[in-house]
DNA sequence: TCTGGGGTCCTAGGACCC
DNA sequence: TCTGGGGTCCTAGGACCC
């Protein structure tokens, strides 16, 4: 058995420890340039403001109502670390999945134990760092995050907050019975649709369908998730510890701009954070792809969007004019580990000497940008009132990563 | 004025091989 | 009328996740 624990609303829950008169009202917290709302608490949720609103379309009876927060990354990096710390303390298997969510290992734990163990989990996490958390017992990790959910949401199970489901119980039945099919993990509107129309409406359905018959229609991820709602696990998860086979950093703009110094700009400081990213996990790139793109919901303007590869001899630089850019970004694709880096064809190799100078000159700069805050150590100056600086109007102090913030608050 | 960012896996189809 | 068969590798794009 395995357990699914998951943070309840976690960015608004986190901004609710270090400001309890949030608790009880509507409250948000918003994307990259305060664009739409990416968390809710259930009191917003109420309020039938949906996951990923646009800010600048909610109602001005919602806006009035509701406290809105632009997202403060630090923060819910840390209480998420934070959260995980707690969780080894369950179990010695923990595979974190995303910012808000672990998988927990409880084999050879005998079942009839594991609610009372959930219970002390939740217990525990919620006194150690403040946060709500759900957890849902099964065997396999689609049930689990059926049972999850049922902890959350389900009359029986939500005072609790716990939710364990035996493969072939009549509860898990039941809920299986009630659960549409597009509410499954892995299944979404294409597939639940195709789904629908061979008359697969539930999850009751899909478990009861013929595996094969869905990996001929669909495909093996399908199959997988058949096999798991039967209470088989088949599904395994990335180690996290792997290094990344591509690494993506992208931002939109503040406003929109057709000026050549301002994408530039955007991705000298993309690329900086990008090879950062890389150093940490110990990789080489030989290959970046560069891309912009302008506003595709802007209809009233010409639109343009292309990418580039760059291979890393011949580095070019490309840029052009006549549009209002919205975004830019870039990816660092081909990666391998930096033990195994090969000198290509006709590539001069690199004294061991620059080798050295490059290298610590770079572990300095990740260093100091670590420590004493990003943006300490930068490859070339942002011009002041560029038009890529992201908006980031309503950001709470990041209580547990700057001190100097701290401050302010006590203060 | 204004609509997020960062990933993974799988499949189909083309290029190429003998 | 009629143009092999079987395989690998790579890439683009779809679908999905939080």
């Amino acid at each position: 058995m395995m357990a699914l624990v998951d943070c309840n609303n976690f960015y608004v829950s986190c901004e609710r420890v270090f400001n309890p008169t949030l608790e009880g009202r509507p409250v948000g917290v918003l994307s990259n340039n305060d664009g739409c709302v990416v968390a809710r608490s259930n009191e917003l949720k109420a309020l039938g403001v949906e996951m990923g609103a646009a800010m600048h379309l909610l109602s001005p009876q919602i806006r009035r109502q509701a406290i809105l927060l632009s997202s403060n990354y630090a923060l819910y990096g840390d209480m998420s670390r934070r959260v995980t710390e707690v969780l080894g303390e369950f179990s010695p298997h923990v595979e974190v999945y995303s910012i808000d969510e672990s998988f927990v290992g409880f084999q050879g734990c005998d079942p009839d134990t594991l609610e009372q163990q959930g219970r002390a989990l939740r217990a525990t996490v919620k006194q150690w760092t403040g946060i709500p958390v759900s957890v849902g017992f099964a065997p396999s990790r689609v049930l689990a995050k059926v049972a999850n959910h049922a902890a959350k949401k389900h009359p029986a199970y939500r005072e609790q907050g716990v939710c364990k489901l035996m493969a072939d119980s009549i509860d898990t039945q039941a809920l299986l019975k009630q659960l549409p099919v597009m509410e499954l993990w892995g299944v979404a509107r294409r597939t639940g649709e195709r789904l629908r129309v061979m008359g697969i409406e539930t999850a009751w359905d899909l478990r009861m369908a013929n595996p094969k018959q869905i990996r001929r229609h669909f495909s093996v991820v399908q199959e997988r998730i058949v096999w798991e709602l039967r209470g088989q696990p088949v599904i395994q998860l990335d180690d996290m510890s792997e290094p990344k086979q591509q690494i993506m950093v992208s931002r939109s703009f503040g406003r929109l701009t057709g000026n050549p110094h301002d994408l530039r700009e955007a991705l000298r400081q993309h690329a900086a954070r990008a090879g950062e990213k890389l150093r940490k996990q110990g990789s080489v790139t030989s290959a970046v792809m560069v891309f912009i793109r302008t506003n595709h919901f802007r209809n009233d303007l010409p639109q343009y969007t292309n990418r580039v590869v760059i291979s890393l001899e011949r580095p070019t630089n490309d840029s052009r004019e006549g549009y209002a850019y919205q975004k830019a970004g870039l990816m660092l694709l081909d990666l391998s580990p930096k033990a195994n880096r090969q000198l290509t064809l006709g590539e001069t190799p690199q004294t061991e000497a620059d080798a050295q100078r490059s290298e610590s000159l770079m572990a300095t700069v990740d260093k100091l940008n670590r420590e004493l805050g990003r943006g300490t150590i930068q490859m070339g100056l942002p011009r002041k009132g560029n038009a890529w600086a992201l908006r980031s109007e309503r950001r709470t102090p990041r209580y547990t990563t700057q001190w100097n913030e701290l401050m302010t608050v006590v203060l």
